[in-house]
DNA sequence: ACTTGGCACTCGGGAACACAGAGTGCCAGA
DNA sequence: TCTGGCACTCTGTGTTCCCGAGTGCCAAGT
């Protein structure tokens, strides 16, 4: 039996520990909210809270901590998200706003995010998925060798250097930029694959091999790295932090793209905020952190996500609103170029 | 007067102290090297080093550590750069050689660096400085919206968004690309400034306005970006060093473009090996550290920089070996693309 | 049936203290 | 110039002790 007055409990509890970073006992429990009971009836809940999981104490004799079990039910039903002061709102979109291409849009945002919660913020590039092709550019380098240039609508840039299988000259390359660009412009980069498929037909047969290299290389541009690149920004606000696990751990995971990805992919609802507490947390050398996640796109397509990793014992409803209002943030301006 | 015996007693105290970390004595001084004396002939010799300001005690009768002028010393006279195992060149020649692109060049070269030294590594983007212009593209985005995309020998991809004074139509955009391509093609980004200088008058009157909207942005991304990308990997190898200063101003450091651009770029020797050490540093965050740095670059021009940090207690020869190693392997493999 | 005050109990953390060990400086003798 | 001996000085560690915050439980009150 989970009443009211135990909910209002475990606010409290979560709420100073947070603030405060030591085990909250009942007496100050008492005198810093106004529950309107004494310690001892405060106390009761609290057996009855330890013993359901929500809270802890670290040893015998001591305040009270929240679980991960605890922190999940504060978020979800006990704290509502906090909107950004009208001053940082004006700070996202100035210094957002500044942004001259895509790289510079997502190096700002990931900065941005860093320093407004004070933790670690990771930013996940824009799928090129959901992006059309805006250009193909084929650029010899020598003989045997070329660079394939591929720019989307969202002013992303994809480089490959190809290797040829044998010489070849201007003319073809030119007369293949020619059909690939008619072929593919405008097109989603979902489409891509089909319609490269039927492509060689449409070349005389000497260039087929020629063309079979570089579309292998299209494809195989399109399939490894779309979703690849992530990046993080304010590890030194790790710094203050007291992990349960090792610090190196989680130093060790920011530089794992592999674990990032899996960190911010595994989010089954891409319009909301998920957030993941401490052990709810599928690798083991962050199982002391918790991340905040929202997805974030131009228009009604969700292209990447964002986030925030930080202790466990976080702020979350401050930091749930800064997510929030800078994916939206982010999403006006990509909607925007 | 610092004779010979002082020296061997100063290389003696380095080495033990780089490798067990703690400070040490002239008992164990004596029993591990065979420096042929007694303790207290040792005990002499260190209390002139210490007066001479090589070697400081933490706290009364307690055992010898080097200063910063003592690795210095260390450094310049008493060691040398120790070369890497057969093993260790094979696997950076096979990690480095998987490479396709100069991202990934620059990615694969951190990563090793970091894993091949334990330690903080810090890697330059090769400047575009000394490369040429291999082609230039503009793509219309909108109407009043273009992408110029610069691409250089070096396999560089420079982008940036123009915003046009007023709506061009697509010829007369493809003209503006022929003339740059002929004017650009093959000649030194350096050079590129003069020749734009005259290039309007190439032009037809009314696109001169366009001309000198695409042309600004050209030049500004090269003197604005040219060396400002830097990144770092293995910061993870920071969690179990100590440093005297605290961990966050060194995290605070690396995230720090301007910081790590003068780290690097203060170095006089493009061609050897430049080691700063602790408080000849001159970013206060970074005086419990120390750096060690190489040019590389293809052929004989020196294209940027790379090196690692780490706590100043660091094992120099092994270090500047692992530098040197890859700055080498790189400059070949940048050189052979 | 819940709430409350009282009370005994438990631990962690800090202060005080002693002590062993490593290291030093200095001096007299080879 | 080197060496052995010796007295001295620290730090770090382990021990003990005690205070205080906090708990669990119980009996009485509403």
């Amino acid at each position: 039996m989970v009443d009211d007055r135990k909910l209002a409990v475990l606010r409290a509890i979560v709420e100073d520990y947070v603030s405060t970073n030591e085990p909250v006992g009942s007496k100050a429990l008492a005198d810093r909210h106004n529950l309107g009971v004494s310690p001892a009836t405060i106390r009761n809940d609290m057996a009855v809270l330890e013993e359901q999981g929500y809270i802890a104490q670290p040893h015998t004799s001591a305040g009270r901590v929240p679980t991960d079990k605890g922190y999940r039910l504060f978020v979800d039903r006990l704290s509502q998200v906090k909107p950004l002061s009208s001053a940082e709102k004006r700070a996202i979109e100035t210094f957002l706003a500044g942004a001259v291409d895509i790289d510079d849009v997502v190096m700002r945002t990931v900065r941005l995010l860093a320093q407004l919660t004070r933790q670690v913020a990771v930013v996940q590039y824009p799928t090129i998925t959901n992006s059309k092709v805006r250009h193909v550019e084929l650029v010899p380098l020598s003989e045997r060798r070329l660079m394939f240039v591929l720019i989307t609508n969202t002013g992303r840039v994809e480089q490959r250097v190809v290797e040829l299988p044998d010489v070849v000259d201007e003319n073809r390359v030119a007369h293949l930029r020619a059909v690939l660009n008619a072929c593919l412009d405008g097109c989603g980069l979902t489409n891509v694959p089909d319609l490269v498929a039927d492509l060689p037909e449409r070349l005389p047969a000497e260039d087929r091999p020629l063309a079979a290299t570089i579309l292998s290389v299209l494809l195989e541009s399109l399939v490894d790295r779309h979703d690849e690149k992530i990046v993080f920004a304010g590890a030194a606000n790790l710094a203050g932090a007291d992990f349960t696990v090792g610090l190196r751990d989680v130093l060790e995971a920011l530089e794992e793209q592999v674990v990032l990805m899996r960190l911010l992919g595994e989010t089954s609802d891409l319009s909301a905020l998920t957030v993941r507490i401490g052990s709810e947390n599928p690798y083991t050398g962050l199982q002391g952190t918790s991340i905040v996640v929202a997805g974030y796109g131009s228009g009604d397509k969700q292209l990447a996500r964002l986030g925030v990793l930080g202790p466990t014992r976080m702020d979350y409803p401050v930091t749930m609103g800064a997510v929030r209002a800078v994916a939206r943030y982010v999403s006006q301006i990509l909607a925007a170029s």
